[in-house]
Order: structure tokens, then sequence, then C-alpha cells
DNA sequence: GTCTATATCGAGATAGAC
DNA sequence: GTCTATCTCGATATAGAC
């Protein structure tokens, strides 16, 4: 194992996550993060040349996670239509974080978007939508969509953001609750034929 | 005339609205407003003890432009059908700048949404959101919706939400069109009766 | 009312001892 | 590999001349 796989580099990067998500990207500084971590600043330059070589390996991790949600739900079920469910269910899972502070993604995106520099962690954050959204198109596919099967797969997830933001903004978690329903149902009547 | 009605402080609050909405709020300094301005920095404390209170006239201006836009949906229409559809279809006016830097209020909310500090500003971008929704509301109530009225007017706002998230992340003008015209469509289907 | 000079702080980043 | 000390810069904010 390289350097990667140090376990002060994954605390490193654990540490960022969590304050990127809950303080955004911009406004988390190397003190926050030696903070949580109790290891010193200058450290961390031993396993990151820049700030950014951070971001980029947080959204990595990111990447790892959405991608191991999606196998859970394709472990848990071998049906499309009960998979979309189950995915449709996930923002449920962790309701709290969500409602406090919006979509891990969603958020992040919208923040680097305004930002002129990060082009490639902003390139390497629509590889997360695009894991999202490839992966329903399959279910789609797989239900019988057939050139649509994408475009179901993108407004579902841009409902989900929605209902997301709506949620945030709001601190509502009886509406992220009652559209996740809502969504279930609309995915119900169009697979039911 | 007040300080209220300065033209200096005006420019300031201009400037630092288009700053805001493409930088982002964290990430605009007053250098960034002097140098769009050609006002210098000093000058800034004259009009505003702090940066926050630049950003709560920020807000306030913000909230001014949508309601000017809601009473132009008003006075085109006289029927709450059309009038839901001309709002609609609102995002497609600024479709470049929607695309390339998001809702002007959802990004802004988003990013509030991680400050601990402004509790004051995101109280008043929550009143924008509101605005909205209760404008949306009368108009489903004078459609014949009664108690789901509200719920009506969130599910589309949340809607317009996803639509301008994924455009955003896409860069992706084609979508924000597609699922604008879906949105009115959607709006035709459950007002058609 | 307007502008210059400057104070103060915290950010990202570096050098080098151990 | 780890940690301390420090550099440099740019941020918000202040003081005070004009």
């Amino acid at each position: 194992m390289g350097t990667k796989g140090s376990a002060n580099r994954q605390r490193i990067v654990d540490a960022a996550d969590r304050l990127f998500y809950s303080r955004g990207y911009n406004q988390t500084s190397f003190s926050d993060i030696s903070d949580e971590t109790g290891i010193p600043r200058g450290n961390f330059y031993y396993y990151f040349k820049t700030k950014e070589e951070i971001l980029e390996a947080v959204v990595e991790s990111r990447v790892a996670i959405f991608k191991s949600m999606l196998e859970q739900c394709d472990s848990k079920s071998s049906d499309p239509r009960e998979r979309l469910l189950l995915f449709v269910g996930l923002p449920l899972e962790n309701e709290e974080q969500i409602v406090q502070y919006g979509c891990p993604i969603g958020t992040l995106s919208s923040e680097l978007a305004k930002d002129q520099v990060n082009e490639i962690s902003n390139a390497k954050l629509t590889a997360v939508f695009d894991l999202l959204i490839e992966w329903c198109t399959q279910q789609f596919h797989l239900l019988g969509f057939d050139t649509n099967a994408k475009q179901y797969a993108m407004d579902l997830i841009a409902r989900l953001q929605g209902n997301t933001i709506i949620a945030n903004v709001y601190g509502d978690s009886e509406f992220l609750m009652r559209t996740t329903n809502d969504v279930k149902k609309w995915l119900k009547q169009i697979t039911s034929n």
C-alpha cells in the first residue's frame, strides 16, 4: 500500500468530506480539518500538494460511496422497478443531514459551478451525476423504456434534487417524506403496464 | 431621500448582486465590488457597517425583482392558468445565466444554509421562496384547487429548482427548455377539467 | 460624502528540524 | 513520516484627512 492507503491520509479525507458538506468547500480551512483530526496543518502537505487535491480526493470518496449505495440497491433486489424504488428512498436514510445541509453532490456542484478555478474537480463531480443517471437509465431500459429511458432518468434525478432543495430551504423533513412518496407513486404509475 | 436612495449605494448593491450570483457570496470580496463599481473599498462602510449588511440589501433587491416579475405575470393575463404558464417560462428568459450559475435564489440559499452565521439573511431568503409559493398557491386556488393548492405550488417550485440544478451541472440549456415544456404540459393536464 | 492609508486577522502554503 | 515555525497574501474592517 502506497501513501494513498495511509491511515492519516484517510482521516484527513474523511474529515474534509464531512466539513465540505456541512460548511462548504470554500468555507472549510486547513485549521478546521486540523481541529477535527488532531493532525497539524503542515502535515497535510505531505499527502496533498494543494487544497484542491484534497477536494479531488473527497470527490473520489463520494463517488465510491454512491457506487456502493447503488450496489446495495442492486443486491437487495433483481427487479429494476424495485431497485428504483429503493434508490428513491435513499435520501430518507440520511434525512436529518439532507434537511440541514442539502444534497452532498448537488450543493457541492452548485458551489463549484461558481468557482472559475476547479475545472478538474467539477468534471469529476458531474461524474457522480453521470453515475446515478446511467444506473437509473439502465433500470428504465430493463423496464422496457427505450429512447426515453435517459430522459426519465434525468427527470427522476432532477425531481430528487428539487425536493431536496425545498426541504433544505425550509428545514422541512415532512416535505422530503411526502415528495419521496409522490415520486414512488409516479414511478409505480409509469411502470405499471 | 435618505442614504438608502443614494446612487452610489445602489451601484454597490447592483454590483454585489451580480457578483454574489456569479461567484457566490463568500467568494466575492470588497475588492471585487470595488473593481466593478470604481468605488473605493473604504467608501462601502459609509453605507454598510458589514459585508452581511450588503448581503441583506442584495436579498431585499432580489425580493423586489421577483415581486415585479410576478406583477408582470399578473398584468399580462388575468387567467391563473395562463399566469402559471408564464411563470414557468421565466427561467428561459435568463436561460444563459441560469445554465451557467444556477438559480439566483436556490444557489444563494444552498450557500447560506452552510454558513452558521447569517440567520437573518437566511430568513429573508426563505421569504423569496415564500413569495413565489404564495403566489402560485393563489393561482391554484383560483383554479379550484383547495387544500392541495399549496402542495401543488411547492411541488411546482421544487420541479423548477431541480430542473435548474441539472441544467446548471451539465451546462445544458436543451434540458432546461425540454423540462420547461414538460412542466407546462403537466400544468395544462392538471388544470384541464 | 468621499477617499487613502493602514490595522488586524486568518487563509493557503513552505522550510526544515526531528 | 511527522510536526513546528514561519512566510506571504488577501480578506474585512477602521481611522482620519479632505
